[in-house]
DNA sequence: GGTAGACCTTCCCATAATGGTAAGGTCAAG
DNA sequence: CTTGACCTTACCATTATGGGAAGGTCTACC
């Protein structure tokens, strides 16, 4: 299987999966005598296993620290809970300034009238005058 | 008032001050003699509207948009209404990803056991086996 | 006057993860 | 044997921020 179809298959570009190679994140694959990279299904395996980690949020790093505990089959289960859960908070920090954003930004939108006057209370707030 | 002290009013580090100017976000300050930049009280208030900006989760580039409609006396304030409405948006979206990777997080870390035995429900979802 | 330490200057490099492009080699179908 | 789709490497760009080096300046104190 040549390096597009491992993408298609594993929903990873090729540009990156010969990233994630570079880095080192998945091991060099063999190669034709052209040179061109060739893929199982093991790798394509590992390549949507990654893919759905980085869909969820995970970093490369984490992602790599995953793949380590995958592929370890003495690993503890609980070292990987503690990432996903460690993960679940700081994605929940996120949300809580996200939310936070979105709760000033809808205040300053209702009070902002919309015509063509140039009394805006949106500026007005980013310049730091008191609300009104 | 050099750039130390107008970092530290405004909230906004030296070397981002600089970057901000490089790009033309800011125009360049006076310079004493000796090349050290100078801002008064005006640059300060610039840059605290850029600060605020940034936090609210603009870009540099919408920053810079609503920093022009803030100094353009024949803005309509409709025109930032929209921007911060789709800001608003895109914001909301961003959330509803994260909270969906959150939902997932969990739900996996509720299953996992997290002692030492190798069967780790995470991990065999990340690998794309179907739920038990 | 001299010196130490805190400040300033510019310039270069690094980050995380991804995309783009260019120049060239290869393969399969017609 | 040509055409087009694919592959290869190598380099550059992105966003916003920080780090550091090498050197100039200013202030306070002796």
């Amino acid at each position: 299987m040549n390096i597009g179809q491992a993408s298609e298959k594993s929903g990873v570009s090729a540009k990156m999966i010969r990233y994630y190679e570079q880095i080192g994140l998945i091991t060099p694959p063999l190669r034709t005598d052209s040179n061109y990279r060739v893929y199982g299904p093991d790798e394509v395996h590992v390549l949507r296993f990654i893919k759905r980690a980085r869909t969820l949020g995970f970093s490369v790093e984490e992602t790599a620290t995953l793949l380590g505990l995958w592929q370890d089959r003495s690993r503890a289960s609980g070292e990987v809970r503690d990432i996903a859960s460690s993960h679940i908070a700081a994605l929940e920090t996120k949300i809580d300034e996200l939310q936070g954003m979105v709760k000033t930004l809808k205040h300053l939108v209702h009070c902002c009238a919309g015509d063509n006057r140039p009394d805006c209370p949106i500026l007005d707030d980013l310049a730091g005058k008191p609300a009104h």
